[in-house]
DNA sequence: CTGTTAGCGCCTTCAG
DNA sequence: CTGAAGGCGCTAACAG
């Protein structure tokens, strides 16, 4: 494998002169300049990530921190993973994964043993034991995910109080007096992520706004079974409830449980779903929902990260950012009155 | 940030005693062992990944290439990824995440940067421009999917033949005189991965077997058109088909047509689904099921990888393994008769 | 504009 | 059983 010695033998140059040339932090006469460049490409040089990693004490490496494991989101983690990944690409990055078992320690390892230059972790619970760790780093730490409390951290996140007053917003909106949130799983409920109080927050007050009545069925196992009880449930208040499901999982359960009762979504009742747009394509009718956009507050993370990265850079003046969800009509809302 | 002079320093010790003490490649005295483990923990040292990348020529990274972009199997990747992770930890490794849109330069990358010591090939096209690179690469490659031509490199994958026997097996046991494939998403197939091939391989060679009808209907979007219009075309030959879905996808709006048409699966008709065991019981009903299971898989190819890693580990003998699947009966076909 | 030089932090042969 | 010393390949001052 060849070296960048060997470049700058075949070149003609010192050794520097290589780096130079590749770095671009001197001016380099056009002539050398070509030569080198001819060498590199004749002995197809590569520079050593290592041995650059440790001169110039930068690793050119994003860590990133997933919740796999038992209570990962089994499918709604991909679109973050990839979006992540093609943003450092985009900056010349590479992405180290690493899965939230290792807990705080697996940060320690990240940062310790200089395998990245910056953090994204994501899985944030209320109150996260990471936290304190990640903010003692000697490394930038991006949380996809809002705890209680960031400790200076920057966080990204949907605005799940917004999701929450856009549904029940529509929902008041189509003549509905009273909503129900089918609610998350246990498992979320378990490890106390913060997005369930925020969004069912935002629903509650949006409700009282409009004088309507609120509510909350939960936990819902994503299942059949699961979802005909919530829904049983849900219809024992009387009349016809607007239903909320901010749960991807859950979301064609439900659906078929009314259909089960003869309540066809769209006609008889309304129902919005927590999920990106493609989940709600997918399902039998499409059902009308509020996004959640992965992508957008992936890429967000990835700016601020970089942004912090930059020491010229300011840095971002917020410590928390909200990315606005948006509410899309489909098929599984009452028409406009 | 402690360096492991730091440790010799404080343990009183030269730094060579340092390394050795944490590789374990020579012996030590007890006490000063104990003096150099305390000296780390004091000044809880980590060595610096990139030093000892460059001195050991070993990163104790494993490169994953990864199938994202939008042929990807939008969420059947996550157990790969979360399994060979872990699995890597366990050998004290990490994962370094690479985007298939990278194709063959980013083979190069990551083995001329030395970014990592092996990679971890997934979503191999039949033939795949990266395997002749791959091949050439100065670390051991494992693919994830077999090639027409695997080049020499070692592959696993699921015995997709078999798959498509075991099926057609089961429902030929239970009295259908002919099986409809609802087949694979369009994209699969202009891909051209291997695995629908083999899969309608091993079910038509079944078919012949038992002397029953066997056809294909393909493409088939997952979504309740395409399944509404795939199962019309299956349901035209007349009688009552067993049908096959080997696409994880299809089966949820597959099972949702046929209800439609007054069809129940497990009564009127059967249906095996090509899919995870968790995917098949979260269906309604619980779909029988041919089971991909993507951890074994992984498990085994992170198996064959660290043993090539290890150079006094034989070779496997095999260059192709093919994991068994197994078939388990759930709600959606008819009883034994 | 270019070359020389001193490390970056660790591993590993060679001496003792 | 331990130390000293050279080098892994590159970056970034420091000299010209």
């Amino acid at each position: 494998m060849a070296t960048s010695r060997d470049v700058a033998r075949v070149a003609g140059v010192s050794q520097s002169t290589v780096s130079y040339v590749m770095s671009g932090r001197r001016s380099i006469s056009p002539e050398t300049r070509k030569r080198v460049l001819d060498a590199i490409e004749q002995l197809t040089y590569q520079p050593n990530a290592g041995a650059r990693a440790l001169a110039s004490q930068r690793t050119q490496v994003v860590g990133l921190v997933v919740p796999f494991g038992p209570a990962a989101d089994t499918a709604g983690l991909l679109p973050f993973i990839e979006t992540i990944a093609s943003c450092a690409r985009a900056e010349d990055h590479d992405v180290l994964l690493v899965t939230a078992d290792e807990g705080a320690a697996g940060l320690i390892r990240l940062a310790g043993r200089a395998l990245c230059d910056a953090i994204v972790l994501m899985g944030i619970g209320a109150d996260d034991a990471r936290i304190p760790v990640a903010a003692t780093l000697s490394v930038p730490v991006i949380l996809i995910g809002v705890p209680d409390d960031s400790a200076g951290l920057h966080c990204v996140d949907v605005d799940f109080a917004l999701a929450g007053a856009l549904a029940v917003d529509e929902l008041a909106g189509l003549g509905h007096d009273r909503v129900v949130l089918i609610g998350h799983p246990a498992e979320v409920i378990e490890r106390d992520i913060n997005f369930v109080r925020r969004f069912q927050r935002g629903a509650a007050a949006a409700a009282e706004r409009h004088g309507i009545g609120y509510s909350v069925v939960a936990p819902v196992p994503p299942d059949t079974a699961g979802a005909r009880e919530a829904v049983e449930r849900a219809l024992e208040g009387g009349g016809l409830p607007g239903i909320v499901v901010p749960n991807s999982q859950a979301v064609g359960p439900v659906l078929h449980a009314l259909v089960e009762r003869g309540l066809v979504p769209g006609r008889d009742i309304s129902l919005i779903g927590l999920c990106t747009d493609a989940a709600a394509e997918a399902t039998t009718p499409a059902v009308t929902n509020v996004s959640l956009e992965p992508r957008d507050v992936s890429r967000r993370a990835m700016e601020i990260l970089f942004r912090l990265l930059d020491r010229d850079g300011d840095d971002p003046a917020q410590l928390v950012e909200l990315i606005p969800p948006r509410l899309t009509r489909r098929d599984t809302t009452l028409p406009a009155p």
